[in-house]
RNA sequence: GGCGACGUGGCCGAAUGGCUCAGGCACGUGAUUGCAAAUCACGUUAACCCGGUUCGAUUCCGGGCGUCGCCUCCA
């Protein structure tokens, strides 16, 4: 399974050709902790696991890193001295490491319940700070940083290919509307490596002075470095991040380096809603919470963001997450109605006949897949599957398989439902079955009701046919 | 001012220079029913606007309008 994707730098899909054959290594661009993340940071957290999860259906062992930024980015201009972190403490009463230990817990707890695979390490940028300042100081070393006071900025100037993730010019930065005025940089569009205030809370005592901190961009440069090599394979994030903050990672990598940095940039195309930015101020940046308070899992929504591409922009709205609840419930009852149907043989997948319906759905699957991540095709393949088996054109001999390309496909996807294990026992069920039978001939509907919301509860669904009573578990 | 993207039916959305625009949801009619739920059958609806290229454009090019991202931390 080869597979093509779409590099930022380049404006093309590629084949992916990993650097160590066999093995992927990739860095994502994570939260920063100062404050839950809603739903819109989550696409992007999503888009990683989905990436993650096509690379190892591809066979690829995976090394996955994603940062928690849990020191400050500045605010406001770099005078006022204020970041996201520190003002939320303020606001809050607390320690910034305590507002970071809040909302990590809750980052978590939050992919937990969108079930992403954990990544292999969340460094902090805290605890790399060593790194970045041997990274700054090298820099300095090279000519491409140059000291002011207690500052340190890269000299934009001294990397002839600053831009070129971008496509912006140096000339056209500095030429824009927001020039930034009585700066100590050499040059507008310079950006600091490390930084220097007495008020900040977060500081280090370091070679640069005693109340510093790291630049916006050196930390993912840093912790990348050290967990996944100088030269890795893909590097992702939202589409804000491709300027400024990857054309700095860039800069500041490949200048120390003397050579590649990242051979492939993903970026995953912002969340709207209702045709519209989203935002704070707008109340409608939603939470896990939000959501749930609606009555939708966070399954539900994880099944909303694999129905786009990730690189279009996606228009959330009730309506649309509603319709996704209702398509994942039928792809949980799809799964449901094969088991009942196919007792338990075990399915290699890549030993069926390649006519059958189920290789060719998985054929359809893969391809779709490989082509840049294209959940929406891959989905479709899945339904038309299911079609197949509701019109009684999947032969019976195929449930096996077709419970098995389910589950390889959820391997991907990983919206359906966990598989319920125990509960009632065929017996059981049949004698409720019974029950409600007598009861509803005897037109007590209530009891007929009562007895089916209790098989409801145990997860047992019931269908009325035209060909009598069926049941099935899920 | 500069850089980039998007605009498909009621909603969410793929693909695509012509062959039915996938798939899902919603909706309508019917079957089965307890004028319930679930299930099943059948069915309806399109491409922001204006030019151009072309035998032919939703698809390519240009312009307009709208939306989104970046040039300040931000998925």
């Amino acid at each position: 399974m080869e597979l093509r994707l779409y590099n930022t730098l380049t404006r093309q899909k590629e084949l992916l050709t990993p650097i160590h054959p066999g093995e992927v290594r990739m860095y994502h661009c994570g939260p920063t902790v100062y404050q839950r993340p809603h739903i819109g940071n989550y696409r992007a957290f999503l888009f990683a696991d989905l990436l993650r999860r096509v690379l190892e259906l591809a066979g690829y062992q995976v090394l996955q890193v994603m940062n928690l930024t849990d020191v400050g980015h500045l605010v406001d201009d770099a005078e006022e001295g204020d970041d996201k972190l520190e003002a939320q403490a303020r606001r809050d009463q607390l320690d910034p490491w305590q507002i970071v230990e809040r909302v990590s817990a809750a980052f978590f707890a939050d992919m937990e319940a969108l079930a992403v695979k954990p990544a292999h390490v969340y460094p902090r940028a805290t605890d790399h700070i060593v790194e970045m300042v041997a990274m700054v100081e090298r820099l300095l070393e090279q000519g491409h940083a140059y000291r002011v006071g207690d500052n340190v900025y890269f000299d934009v100037h001294s990397f002839p290919n600053y831009g070129k993730l971008s496509g912006n010019r140096i000339e056209e930065l500095e030429a824009g509307a927001r020039l930034e005025i009585n700066s100590e940089k050499k040059h507008p569009a310079d950006f600091a490596l490390w930084k220097s205030d007495a008020k900040h809370l977060m500081k280090w005592d370091t070679v640069f002075g005693p109340d510093g901190f790291p630049g916006w961009h050196i930390e993912c440069s840093a912790m990348a470095r050290k967990y996944l090599g100088d030269h890795f394979d893909i590097h992702t994030g939202g589409e804000d991040n491709v300027f400024p903050h990857h054309e700095c990672e860039i800069a500041q990598s490949e200048s120390v380096l003397e050579g590649p940095f990242v051979n492939l940039w993903m970026h995953t195309k912002f969340l709207q809603v209702d045709g519209g930015k989203m935002g704070k101020s707008l109340g409608n940046a939603y939470t896990l919470d939000d959501l749930s308070k609606r009555g939708f899992s966070p399954l539900d929504y994880r099944f909303l963001m694999m129905r786009g591409s990730y690189r279009n922009p996606l228009n959330f709205t009730w309506q649309a997450l509603q319709g996704a609840t209702e398509a994942r419930r039928n792809l949980n009852d799809f799964r449901s109605r094969l088991a009942a149907e196919a007792g338990v043989t075990l399915v290699d997948l890549d030993s069926l006949h390649v006519d059958s319906a189920v290789n060719r759905t998985r054929l359809a699957f893969q391809a779709a897949l490989s082509d840049d991540l294209n959940t929406s095709e891959a989905l479709a393949a899945l339904f038309v599957l299911r079609n197949s088996f509701i019109h009684g054109k999947l032969a019976a001999a195929e449930y096996s398989a077709a419970l098995a390309l389910l589950a390889e496909a959820d391997d991907v996807f990983g919206f359906l439902d966990p598989v319920i294990a125990g509960g009632l026992t065929d017996a059981a069920i049949e004698q409720l079955l019974v029950a409600r039978t007598e009861a509803r001939a005897a037109k007590d509907f209530a009891r007929a009701d009562a007895i089916r919301e209790e098989l409801s509860a145990a997860h047992i669904t019931l269908e009325d046919t035209a060909d009598g009573l069926k049941w099935y578990r899920g």
